[in-house]
DNA sequence: ATAAATCTTGACAAAAAAAGTAAAGATTTT
DNA sequence: AAAATCTTTACTTTTTTTGTCAAGATTTAT
């Protein structure tokens, strides 16, 4: 009942990139440094984020990461998918029963149950959106840094 | 972000001990029997339940388990909690660092929404309990509480 | 054109967690 | 006393997670 660290480095990677738009785009080197995750594995992630739709990417010197979309257009729930596979949360313990497709009503009230769990999840990580946990643009008067 | 399988195999016994209210304790035999789960693994897994005092047992012959508290006073969340572990869906990804006890804004982000998705989680698992996936017994209209 | 920077991809390995098995022992009822 | 049943611990196997490594392809800047 977690989500794997693929998913949370890609969160806290998705997270760099978004909050780096305007300055175009940043390359793993830098989320690498940020975030403390090694350049193979963000490689990897980013890989599937991209493969997904999420970002997009230029190659080349001065290349990097961007967003594909809005942050906003983003949700959490997106983001998870792809690095921790659907949400699942239990699939039928008899998938494979010739005679009928379910043991009986106890195992299908569990069933029922576990599916009605990974609504209310979902439905949860649908609400949230990358923006929605974006820091403030650096504009005003506080300094920035890079 | 999902439930083991020893959560859901110790749902379903619990769900064969709690149909079996009124005719005394059920053993493990049939549990296993009537689930298809491999005795040995059912110890292990009603050991725990009986240690979290979710159930008793009866020993010797004519012995087996049965429910320690009425059926609508055991939830999911307590079931979940002693086979899966507690729910932490995610802790924080630099807790041993120094200098300050988190990295930055962008991380403090992420794991507040993970503690959101917990809290949310927790409470839907808490306001379900036994009793509203027991069926009903078998003497009664098919009735269908909410 | 060329070199350097950067993304791309696939294979592989180490570590951790989950799932399951086995067996000897303890307790109670009949 | 025997049989049924729960108790407990140790171990094994399998699967998943978490990464590493390395060669390759593409593009930009000069």
């Amino acid at each position: 009942m977690s989500i794997s660290t693929r998913g949370r480095y890609g969160l806290r990677a998705l997270l760099e990139i978004a909050q780096n738009y305007g300055s175009g785009p940043i390359n793993i080197r830098d989320i690498s440094k940020n975030q403390k995750i090694s350049m193979s594995y963000l490689e990897q992630i980013l890989h599937r984020l991209k493969k997904a739709g999420l970002i997009r990417s230029i190659r080349g010197a001065k290349g990097g990461y961007l967003l594909a979309k809005e942050s906003n257009q983003i949700t959490i729930k997106d983001i998870v998918k792809v690095l921790d596979g659907p949400i699942g949360v239990a699939y039928c313990d008899f998938p494979n029963l010739r005679e009928k497709s379910c043991i009986g009503p106890k195992v299908c009230a569990s069933s029922i149950l576990w599916k009605r769990l990974e609504l209310t999840i979902d439905d949860f990580l649908s609400k949230v959106t990358l923006a929605d946990l974006k820091e403030e643009p650096p504009s005003s008067k506080k300094g920035m840094r890079k």
